[in-house]
DNA sequence: ACGCGGGAGGTAAGCGTTTCCTGACGCCGG
DNA sequence: CCGGCGTCAGGAAACGCTTACCTCCCGCGT
């Protein structure tokens, strides 16, 4: 009674259960792949029951092509080693998992040609939505990528930023008044001078920090004594930092690093320059990346719900009904021992 | 002259580009989806032309159907937000990206359920090639998995493994040698007493470490006093460690964490029990993840080299003629901070 | 001048699904 | 007993693309 099953070299198709099954393509459609009509308890068994022997699952890219759209998000992080796309990443997926989507990435290692030519590509799979959370300058590279997304919504994609001013719907999180606050509590603990380790000058999410920063200490009395530029990463805090220290830094300085990634490497070139994190020069951070708990003195931060971000930025790409955050998200101080009070 | 181009709610098709360019289906798509057949130079640019104009990219799906076969490489693993992890596709993404495919990430959080039903939905994309680098364990449920891989690859996927003898092609590293290494030269060191802390019993990367390093401990005349259980994760190193502590650990004692996040978990609760890392309790990790860097004292380990890693593994995904590596990649110890020499 | 070969464009048959529409069937009311 | 209607399976036409095959035309050899 049993058959030779051939190792066939192609995965089983719709076509193969109806056979199996007895019935028509379109009854084994409509048991297998959710559709508003009923169908007999009988055929519905018999169905499933071939789907299931021959091990069936739906091809998704014919579904996608003969529906129209697919069941694909994309999402667009500037390197996925970072923490902090890591655990952006983290909810996006989750977000997409409960809602039976499928994640695409794609990293731009902060190069604007390289992410258009990403778009591009992820275009190509018609994705439902895409989210863009490689922090980009609106620099003069820019044009392309404008076409590919232009292009994309014209598709019927839902375009999602992270931040306040990127293309499509926002997802964005309370920089300026993080910042303020971390600036304004750094002031009260007794620092007096601060260094800021910034990213390019138009990367929103470094200025909106550093303006935020500025004013909170500022306000309090405090005076912000430069602003040097780095990047995003570990290495551009410590080379920044380091660069700074041989210059010579005041102890009791205060140097705040735009995320905590960097603020990281800020706190190994002080070390590596001899000098003690804390006692001798403070440093703090944006974002409080799982690390910041972990290292000694822990960072003093603000905390950003990352996790919960990518989740929100997954079903702003995907819920027909949305609507804006009234404001950003809130955020908190976390004050540790990388900024110990000042007597 | 110029056309209102009506802001169509789908993109263009090959159709429009055929129909504004007055060729065939054909020839526009032999010129823009590669194909052996020359088409005249003025053909060509009329294609180009028209495709540049409506902003036209192939649509992947519809692609995939026609061709049988899709442009994705999936990659299923634990924890994205696991610098482990984050590593690793970064890797993966790097060889995708220069190999022109579109990498689909799924998170099993280490659950077995999960990642059988991830494995089915993924399935679904009919990816070239299937990634699994959540390490599992061959427990129970593993039997749905094994269906779902079995059907896989029947499909014509191709399956591909970290570790040593999981399904499909294996990309694996030497966890025994280094282990042995590490122990080896921590004994050197002046150690004598190590207790371990490692993942569940069956998990192929932690019982290989586990067995590395108690050979290599032992061999150089130290004793392993007691392996507790706990996970891959921050937290598992940080309770177990604490338990470890609370019952009482002699001062002078190593303990080896299984890897790097769960040896900085260790480090935290040795710590927060008011001891020294390093004089007190010594700590030694595994993978060296980019973090052991910059925590103090540094953390000793043994390196992974986890982009290449990933590097390879979506070649193994991919290439059509590959052959294991004749052996799994030499690991290096780097003794570090939180393993200072025993006098 | 004719036949033939080869190069290149077009036609159309798929690929695996969905979905509109047709039609068979059974049930009810008249 | 018959017509009308509701229900539900099935046939077949899409979806956007690739590609085997056909056809036409040009140039060459004899």
């Amino acid at each position: 009674m049993s058959e030779i099953i051939a190792p066939s070299r192609s995965a089983a198709t719709l076509h193969d259960v109806a056979r199996e099954a007895g019935v028509s393509l379109a009854t084994a459609s409509r048991v297998l792949n959710g559709s508003t009509r009923k169908v007999a308890e009988s055929y519905r068994e018999r169905v499933e029951a071939a789907a299931e022997k021959l091990g069936y699952t739906a091809n998704l890219s014919a579904q996608a092509t003969a529906r129209g759209t697919s069941a694909i998000v994309a999402l667009l992080v500037a390197d996925i080693a970072d923490p902090y796309f890591g655990q952006l990443a983290s909810g996006v997926a989750r977000g997409a998992d409960e809602a039976g989507l499928v994640v695409t990435i794609a990293i731009t290692e902060r190069d604007a040609q390289r992410e258009t030519r990403l778009v591009r590509a992820l275009r190509g799979q018609r994705p439902r939505g895409l989210i863009l959370a490689a922090s980009r300058t609106d620099g003069p590279d820019s044009v392309g990528l404008d076409a590919e997304l232009t292009a994309f919504s014209a598709g019927g994609g839902q375009i999602v930023s992270l931040g306040p001013d990127g293309p499509g719907r926002a997802v964005s999180v309370d920089n300026v008044g993080g910042a303020t606050a971390l600036g304004a509590q750094l002031a009260a603990l007794g620092y007096t001078r601060a260094v800021i380790v910034a990213a390019g000058v138009g990367i929103r999410t470094s200025d909106d920090r550093v303006a935020g920063f500025t004013a909170g200490f500022t306000g309090a009395g405090g005076e912000i004594q430069e602003v040097v530029r780095g990047g995003f990463t570990r290495d551009a805090g410590y080379d920044t930092a380091r660069a700074l220290l041989e210059r010579g830094l005041e102890p009791g300085t205060l140097v705040f690093g735009i995320s905590d990634v960097v603020a990281i490497g800020i706190m190994s070139a002080v070390r590596d320059a001899g000098l003690r994190v804390g006692s001798d020069i403070a440093v703090a951070g944006f974002d409080d990346i799982a690390t910041g708990r972990d290292i000694r003195p822990g960072l003093t931060t603000v905390r950003v719900p990352l996790e919960d971000l990518g989740y929100r930025a997954l079903h702003a790409a995907v819920d027909a009904e949305w609507a804006p955050d009234p404001q950003p998200l809130p955020l908190e101080v976390i004050v540790r021992g990388s900024t110990p009070p000042r007597s």
